[in-house]
DNA sequence: TGAATTACTTGACAATGTCAAGTAAATACC
DNA sequence: GGTATTTACTTGACATTGTCAAGTAATTCA
């Protein structure tokens, strides 16, 4: 294949993939909250207690906006903002007890999403599948 | 592999493909348009011309916010926009002169971005990444 | 014919995101 | 040590994007 039809042939395929992963994300985004703010709650759970100047190192998200999205949170009992000690421009941010088992709850719903993607599968397909995954990743993550 | 560690799996995978495509998509939305713009634009391209309500039966859209974006796509010269013979609450959407154009630039610009995708590959290697894509979409697609 | 439906528009508003100025703490420089 | 600069976060003002429901005119159905 050329590759201006190689090029016709990934473009059909990110268009695929877009609203194959778009459906998987509606129902985690049912949670009721906002794309920012599970995005900015995904990024605690995985870095742990952190600083918000640590999000933005991961997370492309105006600064001010996302100050406005963790008071949000820490309203609604999502976060906790504990002071820094060492640096008292800073807050350390984690995830409150009410948070973790949100998060957990969310994991579940990726979990069973992505479960309905492929639970028509044999395993031998699912095996199948999972290594053009890797086929593809590897082929194109280092640039 | 078991069922938990293919799902975990392919959330790495979505992951990582998710930001695949956003890196390419940002070369398009440099184009000045907003993503329901374009949206609008490239399924207008795709449909030919066409209803507001046949774009509608497309894209997943609010009708108000539909009406508001044609509107402007018409005064800024991309769309036109002509009450039909037959039924005159109806309007035919097309592309303009300008926008025919503006889309044929928006094409090139995601060709070029897919290519960079690729353009590090050998042929051999191309075919395969199109094989494992053409795998993947043929076990997800028919669910 | 007139009641219901359809296609699109508009007004009011809510949610999301951006920019720049502001505050206070930490660091750098003389 | 004092002050200038930088850093971390906050806030106000505003622009953009998206939603809901009411409104208008044409069409269809009974």
């Amino acid at each position: 294949m050329n590759l201006n039809e190689a090029i016709k042939k990934i473009r059909n395929f990110n268009r695929f993939y877009t609203s194959t992963i778009s459906v998987l994300d509606q129902d985690v985004l049912k949670s009721g909250f906002s794309l920012a703010e599970a995005r900015i709650l995904f990024e605690i759970k995985a870095l742990g207690p952190c600083s918000a100047r640590r999000i933005m190192e991961e997370l492309t998200i105006d600064e001010g906006y996302l100050s406005r999205i963790v008071k949000k949170l820490v309203i609604e009992g999502w976060v906790e903002k504990v002071q820094s000690d060492t640096d008292q421009r800073q807050f350390n941010l984690a995830l409150s007890e009410e948070g973790i088992k949100k998060m957990k709850e969310l994991e579940w719903l990726s979990n069973q999403a992505n479960l309905r993607l492929i639970e028509h599968l044999s395993e031998k397909q699912r095996n199948n599948l999972l290594d053009s995954m890797t086929n593809i990743q590897k082929l194109l993550e280092d640039r």
